[in-house]
DNA sequence: GTTGACTTGCAGGATTTCCTGCACAATGGT
DNA sequence: ACCATTGTGCAGGAAATCCTGCAAGTCAAC
C-alpha cells in the first residue's frame, strides 16, 4: 500500500495541522526522508506528538515506520526505468546477455554521478604534460592498460608498461624523473607493489594518477589524482573492465579535444591508410 | 570537506573492516544513506562498533554526522545527475564523458538487438566442448583477449594465445587439432593472418568462432559461428571494445550458469581468498 | 452557557540508536 | 618466545528519538 493511498484513504479524518506535515512530506520528498519526526514537525510549524499520530492515523505503528515507507518509494521512483528493465530480463530465463547488457549499463550510468568532467580534465593535463607515462596494471586491469597504451602511443606519446612483478618493474622505473608521469590501473584491492611504487614516485617527484574503482580511496599512499567509479555487480566476481575502461575512452577524448583538436583528423587519416595497407 | 576526501587523507590509517564498510557505504550509496550505524555494519559484516569508530576516524563526531554528509552528497549528486540528463549530449562544452557514457549506452542497447541468446548458448557449448581454445586477436582486439584468456583460465580451461604476428601464429598453430577450437576476435577489418588461420583450422578439423563487429559478415572463409554487433561511434576512430568485451562476459557467465552452476561459487571463494592473501 | 467531540501540547517514560571503557585477539618487531 | 601496538568485540551507559497518558484549548450543537 503506498502512502498517497493511505493519506487519501484517511483524508476525511485529517486535521489542519495532519495536512501541513503532508504538505511538507509531499512538497519536500527529496528531503523529507532524511527528517526525524521532531524536525520535521519544526517544518511544518507544528509539535511533534503530531507527527507521531498523523503516522499512526495513517496506518503505520509509528513515525519511523512512515519514514521508512517514504524512503522506499522514493528510491524506487528513482530507478523505477533501470528495475524495470532489470525485471523484465531475469523474466528470459537464463538470458544472460540481456542481464549482462542491464548490469553494464546502470554501471555506466552511476559513472556520470562518480566522475566529474573536471576530474577528467585534470587528468589529461597530466598526461598531456608528461615527459613520459608509467602505466601500472596487473591483473585484470591489464586489458584496460594495453588498451590505454595503444592510444597514446597513437598520440605520440611515450609510454612504459609496467606489468610484471617486482624486480621487473623495478628495472624499468630507475629511468622514472620528476617530469614523468605514473598512471596506475588497480580494481578491488591494492596490488602488491603499489605503496613502493608510489613512494618511488613521491620521493622522484614524479606525479601520479589513480584509476581505479570503490577500492581506489582506500590505496595508501594516495595518488596526486583519483578517478573512482564503482564497477558495476559489485561484490562478485563477475566484474567487468567496462567502468575504467570508459573513463579512459574519456579521458583521451578530453585529450583529443582539448589539447590536440587537429590530432582527431590526422588519426582518422591514419586509420584509412592502416586500412588500405595493412 | 566531502566524504570521498577524508577517506583520501585517512587512508594509511583504515583497517580491513573500515574499507568493508567504506565499499558498503559507497557502493550502496542509494540505501546506505537511510541505514544505521548497525544495519550499516551488519551490511557490511562487521561490528557496530567499528561503524562508530571509523565514523570519528574520518573526523566526524560520530557516526549520525557521517551519515548526514552520505546523504547531503547524495542529494547535491541527484540534482547534478537531473542537470546532466536535461542537456542531452554536452560536448561542445566539453563534457567528453558524457557524451563517451552516453554513446557507450546506446551501443550497447543495441547489442541486445544484434545478438540472441541463442547464439551466445552456442557460442559458450562450442567453448566448453573444446579440449583448448586458441585465441587469436591483434591490435586493440588484444585488450579484449587479455581480458578473456585470463577468465577461461580461471575456469580451468587450456588457452593458447595467437597474438603476434605471421611465423608466431604459425609455430604455435602446429598441434592445432580437430577438437581444439579456434577463437577469433577482430574488428574493422579482416586480419592479415585471418584467412590463413580459417584455412588451417579447416583443414585439421577444428572448429572456429569468430566475434566480430560490422566487419564480421564479410570476413572470408567464414567462421564456423559468427558473433557480430555493432560497436558505437562506427566510422571513426574513437571505437572502444565495450560492446565485445560486453559479449565475451555474456559467453563467460552463460558458461558458469549452464555448464558449472557450481563454479560460480567456488570462484568467488577464490577471489576471497586472493584477497586475504595477495 | 454548557456539554461533548475533537485537536493540540506537555511531560515523562519506553525504545532505539549511539558512544566508550575494558578485555581479548591479532600482528609485527625485538 | 615475548612484548608493544593495534584492531575488534562486548557490555553498559548516554543520548536521541519516539510513543502515550493526561490536561488544556477550540468549536459547534444544544
Amino acid at each position: 500500500m503506498t502512502l498517497l493511498t493511505r493519506i487519501q484513504d484517511t483524508s476525511e479524518r485529517l486535521t489542519a495541522s495532519d495536512r501541513r506535515i503532508i504538505e511538507v512530506l509531499l512538497g519536500q520528498q527529496g528531503e523529507a526522508v532524511f527528517l526525524s519526526a521532531a524536525q520535521l514537525a519544526e517544518r511544518a510549524q507544528v509539535h511533534e506528538t503530531t507527527a507521531t499520530r498523523l503516522a499512526q492515523k495513517l496506518g503505520f505503528s509509528g513515525y519511523p515506520e512512515l519514514r521508512a515507507q517514504l524512503q522506499k518509494e522514493v528510491m524506487e521512483g528513482q530507478d523505477a526505468a533501470a528495475r524495470m528493465r532489470r525485471s523484465v530480463s531475469k523474466v528470459a530465463d537464463g538470458s544472460y546477455l540481456a542481464d549482462v547488457v542491464q548490469s553494464e549499463i546502470s554501471a555506466l550510468e552511476q559513472l556520470t554521478r562518480s566522475i566529474d568532467q573536471r576530474d577528467v580534465d585534470i587528468a589529461s593535463d597530466m598526461i598531456v604534460a608528461a615527459r613520459r607515462v608509467f602505466i601500472f596494471a596487473q591483473g585484470h586491469a591489464t586489458s584496460v592498460s594495453v588498451f590505454l597504451q595503444r592510444r597514446l602511443d597513437r598520440f605520440g606519446m611515450t609510454t612504459v608498461m609496467l606489468t610484471g612483478r617486482g624486480r621487473d618493474i623495478a628495472e624499468r622505473l630507475t629511468s622514472l624523473g620528476a617530469e614523468d608521469l605514473v598512471l596506475v590501473l588497480a580494481f578491488r584491492k591494492q596490488p602488491t607493489d603499489y605503496a613502493a611504487l608510489m613512494g618511488h614516485a613521491a620521493q622522484v617527484g614524479a606525479r601520479s594518477l589513480l584509476i581505479s574503482d570503490l577500492a581506489g580511496p582506500t590505496m595508501t599512499p594516495p595518488a596526486g589524482h583519483l578517478l573512482a567509479a564503482p564497477r558495476g555487480r559489485s561484490g562478485t566476481e563477475f566484474q567487468t573492465p567496462i567502468v575504467p575502461m570508459t573513463i579512459v575512452n574519456a579521458i583521451l577524448l578530453t585529450i583529443a579535444g582539448r589539447h590536440e583538436p587537429q590530432v582527431v583528423a590526422k588519426l582518422e587519416e591514419l586509420a584509412r591508410l592502416f586500412d588500405r595497407f595493412a
